[in-house]
DNA sequence: AACGAGCACTTGTCACTACAACTTTTTCGT
DNA sequence: ACGAAAAAGTTGTAGTGACAAGTGCTCGTT
């Protein structure tokens, strides 16, 4: 089969049209003009056109003409992550991303805010939503900003552009929002609540009781989830809730967590990632803590080092190929369809254990 | 333009198709034989087919023929649930599934366990299910099994049916395992965590402390989720999770409920659902306590009489209509990729603030 | 100046023809 | 009897021609 000539015309038009030669409001040459151009019949061009409307690149109106539609003009998806090298999540869903856009035909732009400082991250996010809505993408796949201090305001910020251009959004990660409150917009992530859930109940299976949850002073919703899940696990098994307690600080603020471990003396702690879950570590071993003998950790995220780091991560999987495949898809439905219902989708996210955890109470004090 | 020959043509292949005139492995009439037949040129039979084909009807192989696919002949779609009538929650899902599936070319297999004993509901489902495999139904539509001793195991057993068979399964409502562990379906429905966090939220912002839930002995896993979220919500105030309990019984078991006010004295009951709250109603009212003068109650479910009922019942609505198009939606990428990963899906649940959660603590004292 | 008829142009539908590419069946030569 | 070639059938591609249905503009009449 091959190139057939209707073939060859439908990706002629395609680049075309990628290349704005049509103006939205303007139609474009009539299929008697195009028959002409390429040369080819009438019922070819007729058959090319077929296929563009099929994937919503244009609409025709007997009498009048065809026209480029709004998805066809902006065939360009935005992705905005706060910082790609500043955390191990986002390359993988970068790359996914990439690669899904180019097999759908789409260009994609990429608004990396990399400033070190979180406020100015914020600043450039808002200069990219701009850039983003003049470009006219016909949808953007937005990471919210997170540690600074009225992130919730910053993100409707930035978003109440997009809203502005009547351009779909699907959020990655988990909302801005806090818990129960919602943001409005689709939502692409793992289960918050159960991850923190599997990780407590992990621990408590071993026989630990004493489970805190340590997470940074300014710290996203997705964390409030996970610290939510422990205490909804720990809560189940009775007795064991009046266990808990909060370390909230820095997980390299020595002088916090000597104070916190002699009050309160934990088995464990339960971190808002992995990332914070490694600088626990350290921060326990200056203090002459082991880590799993004295004290248990168990991270989030499963980020490339966590295997590799002594001893090795117990960790919450995140999933990141899949949520940005299925955050792409969600975002190609919405861009169909935007009177979609605003929804939550969630993806499994297993708990892998590793050596960080410890072995079960038992056993331990058998040794 | 109304009714075109291609487009009549079309319909009528489609009926054809429907009524299993045409096996899988031969193929149907040719071209030539379907002009002949209809009276119409090839050209305008190429044309239906080609709709037909892009709907995912049929397939065609040049130098053979046009032959169903697995889809086109199976357009059928199966419902599972367990008693229509004995939740208000089914009605308008079962409606709306109903107009979805016949808008979209599909005819519904209702599968609907009436028996008044939950365990024969479960056996009814079962052969249910194995009816829907033989029939070679498409996807299915499925409502766990629920208030049975091992309603897990009895759900798996339904499925696993299915999954022999190849055929797509959403779940709605929740799912049937207990969190933070996942069946492998797909699940629709609210998140009642967060709905549970809504509901003690508000009675928390009315400055009530002494916050019960209210849950049969064998619930189902969304009420769990439920409870999991006041406990959230409560413990996120931190002092305060030490004044949830658990009220663990029937709603009209009015000797627990006796004992169990005489112990803890709650100000207010988060009930697991709508008919738990309206029963716990009678029987606090029996016992000589008002609602919400001396207890309190919130509900989940928003179901009709919610609002007739006095004191009107504060509750979080359940948007029954979205939860069926999503999920049937849903069905159908499922149907057309099977490959997607699974996922839940949760849509927006709004607390309704009515009478039965009182007024604000400081105005009461006053009064 | 306002209005309407007509004209030019658009897309949508339909028919017929021709051939290419491929598969299955039949026929014919060995 | 067997195998290869031919024939007959299938879908896929491409062209031509015709008319229907709808839009917008122009021109001429009132």
């Amino acid at each position: 089969m091959g190139e057939t000539k209707h073939r060859t015309l439908t990706d002629a038009l395609k680049a075309e049209i990628l290349s704005n030669k049509y103006a939205a409001s303007r139609a474009i040459p009539s299929e008697t003009q195009l028959s002409r151009k390429f040369r080819v019949s009438r019922t070819t061009v007729r058959k090319a056109l077929d296929a563009l409307h099929h994937e919503g690149w244009i609409r025709s109106v007997r009498g009048r003409g065809t026209f480029v539609t709004r998805q066809g003009a902006a065939r360009k998806i935005g992705l905005v992550v706060p910082g790609v090298s500043y955390s191990e999540f986002f390359p993988p869903i970068v790359d996914e991303i990439s690669r899904l856009t180019r097999d759908s035909g789409y260009t994609l732009l990429l608004g990396n805010a990399v400033d070190r400082r979180p406020e100015a991250r914020a600043r450039q996010t808002i200069s990219f939503v701009r850039d983003f809505a003049a470009e006219g993408v016909a949808g953007v796949v937005y990471q919210p900003i997170e540690m600074i201090a009225d992130a919730e305001k910053a993100n409707r910020a930035a978003l109440s552009v997009l809203d502005a251009a009547e351009i779909p959004v699907v959020i990655i990660d988990s909302d801005f929002t806090k818990s129960p409150h919602r943001s409005g917009y689709d939502v692409v992530g793992i289960d918050n609540v159960a991850a923190g859930m599997s990780a407590a109940g992990h621990l408590m299976s071993l026989g630990v009781t004493k489970i805190h949850f340590q997470s940074r002073p300014l710290c996203s919703a997705s964390v409030n989830d996970r610290r939510s899940g422990v205490i909804a696990a720990m809560s189940s098994s009775g007795a064991l809730a009046r266990t808990f307690r909060d370390f909230k600080a820095e997980p390299d603020d020595i002088a916090a967590l000597k104070a916190h471990l002699k009050r309160w003396r934990p088995e464990a702690f339960v971190c808002g990632n992995d990332t914070a879950a490694v600088k626990l570590k350290i921060s326990l071993e200056k203090l002459g803590f082991r880590v799993p003998d004295d004290i248990r950790l168990v991270g989030f995220d499963d980020v490339k080092y966590a295997k590799i780091v002594t001893p090795q991560l117990t960790t919450v999987h995140q999933p990141c190929e899949k949520i940005a495949e299925v955050s792409f898809r969600r975002l190609l439905s919405r861009i169909a369809d935007p009177s979609l219902p605003p929804c939550t989708i969630t993806l499994p996210a297993d708990l892998v254990v590793r050596v960080s955890s410890g072995q079960p109470m038992s056993r331990r004090k058998k040794l």
